[in-house]
Formats: C-alpha cells, sequence, structure tokens
DNA sequence: GTCTATAAGGGGATAGAC
DNA sequence: GTCTATCCCCTTATAGAC
C-alpha cells in the first residue's frame, strides 16, 4: 500500500502520482513515443516504482486508456438517456459538456481516437455503446420529431461541430486561422451556435 | 539513380518502392511506433538501402508528411478560390472532393493531425493558409451574403461535418454504430446531406 | 516502498563486400 | 545499387540492497 491518501497539497500517494504523469505523458505524446523514464521523471519517482506499482509500460496505458475513454462516453451518455429534457435541451447539454471537459484537456479526443485506431482491440468493452445510444431518450425524441432524419447523421454532425476544431487545433492555430489565445473564446462562442445550427438542421426539410 | 522508372506493374524505381512502403506503413502506425524494418520489409528491400535513399528515418518521415499535407490542403484550397462557383456550389464541392480523397485513405486526417500536435514545427511551410483562407473567393462570398456569420465557424462546421466522421471511424465501427462494410455507403449519404445541412445553416437568423 | 545497478533486447544507422 | 553483418545507443524491465 501507499504510504499517504490524503492531507496536503503534496499528499498524493505515490500510485496516483504515477498515473497522474502518466497522463499527462501518454495524452501527450501518445503510447509510443512516451519512455517510462519520462513518466517517472515527472512523476518525481523512480523508474523501479513504476513496474512495481504497474508491472508494465503497457498496463499503465491500458489503465490510461480506459479511464479516458470513460470520459469521454460519460459526457454525453447521461445526457442522451435523461427522459426529462427536450431533444433541444440534450443538444445543449451535449455541446456544453463536451467544450468544459476538452477546454480543460484539449488532447483528449485526438489522443483516444488515434490510440484506438492504432490498437482495434480490447478498449470498446464495458459500455454498450450501440445499445445505449439507439434506446436512448435522446433517439426516441429525435425519431419522433423527424422520422425521416438517420440520427447517426444527426449525431455524427452534433459531435463533429463539438469535437472536431479540438482535434483540428494544431493546424488552426500554427496556420494562424485561430489564434493560441483566443481558442478558448473561440469554443465558447461555439458553444452559443451550434445548438442554433444544429436546431436549424431539425427543421430543414429534406 | 534508380534502375527502371516505368514498364510493367512491378516497375517502381527502389525509391518509389520505399516511399509507397513507408506511406502505408507510417498511416497506419505514426512515426514513433513504426520501425524502419517495417518499411523495409514492406517495401521488399533491406533495411541499409532506406537509409542509402533516404538518410534517415526522420528524413523518410518528412517527407511523407508533407506530402500528405499537401494532400490535404490541395483538395479545399482550390475550390475555396474559385471565383467562378457560387458559395453553395463550393459546399457541395468542398464535401465531395474530401469524401472522395477520404474514402481512399481513411487514415490521413488523424494521421496528419496527430503528428501535428506532436511537433508543433517545421510542417507548415509553404503555403500561408490564414493569407490565402481570408483572401479566398469562399470569404467574399461568404462575407457578401452573410457579414454576421464568422466564417472561421462556418468552415470548421462544414470540415467537421465531412472530417470527423473518418477521424472517429474507429470507435463508430468498434462499437457497432456504423457497420465497417457500410461505411463507404454512409459518407456517400453525407455527401448529399452535408450541403443541404450547411446551405440550411447559412439561411439561418442568428 | 524506494532506491541503484544492470540485464536483455529492440531498433536506427553504417561498414564494407559484392 | 544492393546486400549481410554488426555497432551501439536507448528503453523496458528486474534483481537485490536498504
Amino acid at each position: 500500500m501507499a504510504k499517504r491518501k490524503k492531507g496536503g497539497p503534496d499528499s498524493l500517494s505515490t500510485e496516483e502520482k504515477i498515473k497522474a504523469a502518466a497522463r499527462k505523458v501518454f495524452l501527450r505524446k501518445g503510447f509510443s513515443a512516451t519512455r517510462t523514464r519520462d513518466i517517472a521523471e515527472e512523476a518525481g519517482i523512480n523508474l523501479a516504482l513504476l513496474n512495481y506499482y504497474f508491472r508494465s509500460k503497457q498496463k499503465l496505458f491500458e489503465e490510461v486508456m480506459k479511464e479516458k475513454i470513460q470520459t469521454l462516453l460519460q459526457t454525453i451518455i447521461p445526457v442522451l438517456n435523461n427522459p426529462s429534457t427536450s431533444l433541444e435541451k440534450k443538444i445543449e447539454q451535449v455541446v456544453s459538456n463536451y467544450i468544459e471537459v476538452l477546454l480543460a484537456n484539449n488532447d483528449l479526443p485526438i489522443f483516444v481516437l488515434n490510440e484506438l485506431r492504432k490498437d482495434n482491440t480490447k478498449f470498446i468493452t464495458n459500455v454498450p455503446i450501440q445499445k445505449v445510444i439507439f434506446q436512448s431518450s435522446f433517439m426516441t425524441q429525435l425519431k419522433e420529431q423527424r422520422d425521416d432524419i438517420n440520427p447517426i447523421h444527426f449525431l455524427i454532425s452534433l459531435l463533429g461541430m463539438t469535437i472536431f476544431p479540438f482535434v483540428a487545433k494544431p493546424i488552426l492555430t500554427q496556420s494562424g486561422l485561430v489564434n493560441e489565445k483566443n481558442f478558448q473564446s473561440f469554443m465558447k462562442e461555439r458553444e452559443s451556435l451550434i445548438p442554433i445550427w444544429m436546431t436549424a438542421i431539425l427543421k430543414t426539410k429534406l
């Protein structure tokens, strides 16, 4: 067991220090470019301790990945499943929840999507995503309002509008299309804009 | 120099064989996870030849990256710059061009965006993206039609709708939301849908 | 639990024969 | 131009002292 659990500003257990460092380094550099030495240094501990607590780089990585996938899913699933909000309200909440989470961690989506792509195994497990989405309140409401719109197209458009700017951030900022310093306010503007536009789409005749 | 340039089905020069193999392996696995041995094997040549032609893994990678960034830019810039098409036509062309290019190479956007993210240097060079976009015919037409819409928001929404499904493909197919075999027809549906929806947005009062 | 030291292997690059 | 053999650093993981 670790020495401490709580207490002061420097109160993380060694295990948690390593995991926090792993989150930071893996998310920034991806699995392959990350060296266990980087993580150890970031955590302020010795390299051997990493293996003592987590057995291997791979195991530690898998813990971080599972956690991050969970974060991405939990940002949207409870919103889609809430039967007491309107479809329009759900759209607003999906957008604002994601923008809030991703402003605090810009790299999250590209990290997860890129690592999933390289590995097509073992990560999509716990949550039966397809089932959850298709049986959601969101789905029912959308079908009720517009049975001629493929809900997957609608959902992916909503997510694309919201998440894509984070994925494309490197090219946006490096090209000067969006100033790095203004990125946050740029996304705050989108937070108002996207629900208006997605609602407009909802009313558009096909 | 290489032995051959053209001739038969097996007619690529050694240099081209290596580059073709590098494109394939780098795009699939990214820079760090790629071993030069993988590329050599894929090319059907010896490892030493890779260094003979390209000096280092890094140099070879940079050639591939530049080429791929160029592909992504050339898919959109001529469309935006064409003064003889309407704004609506430009939207259609951006969507159909990207879907055509990316259906042939699903990994392209996530590869480029992820590598750019890890490296914020040396790749955004040749094309002055910001200048080109802001001075484009697309920009002029959009401002004319809707001077209350931030054109960057509009453009990113268009690209998000179009490109994001490719970036999110791992999670879409692994979760079962979109069947791998139907992905192409799914994107073909979007090719019709996105212009309709983006045009609707263009007419939506803010 | 935490450290130092080191084993074991992987991977980029090159020397030198042909 | 192309190959085989090899160098050598870097990285993960572990042994063993404290």
